[in-house]
DNA sequence: AACCTAAGCAACCGCGTCGGG
DNA sequence: CCCCGACGCGGTTGCTTAGGT
């Protein structure tokens, strides 16, 4: 790959792409001295990498416990989650996932989440579809509690957050657009007891036009709300 | 087949925090 | 108490790949 090019910096540091040998070098200093004192790495490896370079190389790719593969809807589920409550604190979110590391969650959550401006309608259409395929899994996962925990609060849920919504205004640019854990697992659960589903779908569609500064406060909201579910 | 665009991801950068001197 | 180096984190960049036209 030639990403990057091949890059020196004045001090003499190499940048961009690693390559197998650089990786096998610094695989063998872990091994020989263990993680940290990453600006020894230069000296005691023969890189010529920053230690910061170096650290991330290993935290990102070379560490052995690190799982590869694609995100699984378990993994997924569990990212919006832990989103709706500690927002962009990626470390704090990986720590949840053993083998996956921030940068390949934040990778993720932009790449699927985030969504941008343009061709707003396709990007809606798209979340739409995963988010169909998410409540299918949901749908797998919590049938069997949501028919024990008697299935209640449903409806009173919504209402209650119908009333929410209301105090807020509503922006109609989807650039803000966000997914909520609590929505998307009150549409799951939703779907699960199936005739309250509409107030559900009107929870989630709520959702879609937010602006950016009320996200915190509305999951705060939406958390109450799906605590109330469950 | 050629071109275009969006998605995916590795790697970089800047900044904040922490601990030792 | 201050300074400085090491480290960690979140944001951003830009190249590659895949899919669509």
């Amino acid at each position: 790959m030639a990403q990057w090019g091949i890059m020196e910096a004045e001090e003499g540091w190499r940048k961009g792409p690693w390559t197998a040998e650089e990786d096998r070098l610094l695989v063998e200093y872990v091994k020989l001295h263990g993680e940290g004192r990453w600006n020894n790495v230069a000296r005691l490896a023969g890189l010529k990498r920053n230690g910061k370079s170096c650290r991330l190389r290993w935290v990102n790719y070379l560490r052995p416990d690190l799982k590869r593969g694609r995100i699984t809807p378990h993994e997924e589920s569990v990212i919006l989650e832990l989103h709706a409550i500690w927002g962009n604190r990626w470390s704090t979110i990986a720590r949840s996932l053993p083998g996956r590391t921030d940068n390949e969650i934040k990778n993720y959550w932009r790449t699927h989440f985030k969504k941008r401006g343009k061709s707003s309608s396709q990007n809606a259409e798209k979340t739409r579809a995963r988010l169909l395929r998410r409540q299918q899994f949901f749908q797998q996962q919590r049938q069997q509690d949501q028919l024990n925990a008697g299935k209640t609060d449903l409806r009173m849920a919504a209402a209650a957050f119908k009333q929410e919504m209301a105090a807020y205004p509503v922006v109609a640019d989807e650039e803000a657009m966000f997914c909520s854990t609590a929505a998307i697992n009150a549409y799951a659960a939703a779907a699960t007891v199936g005739d309250q589903a509409e107030d559900m779908i009107f929870m989630w569609d709520g959702l879609w036009n937010l602006d950016d500064h009320l996200h915190g406060s509305i999951t705060n909201k939406l958390a109450d709300c799906y605590t109330n579910f469950y």
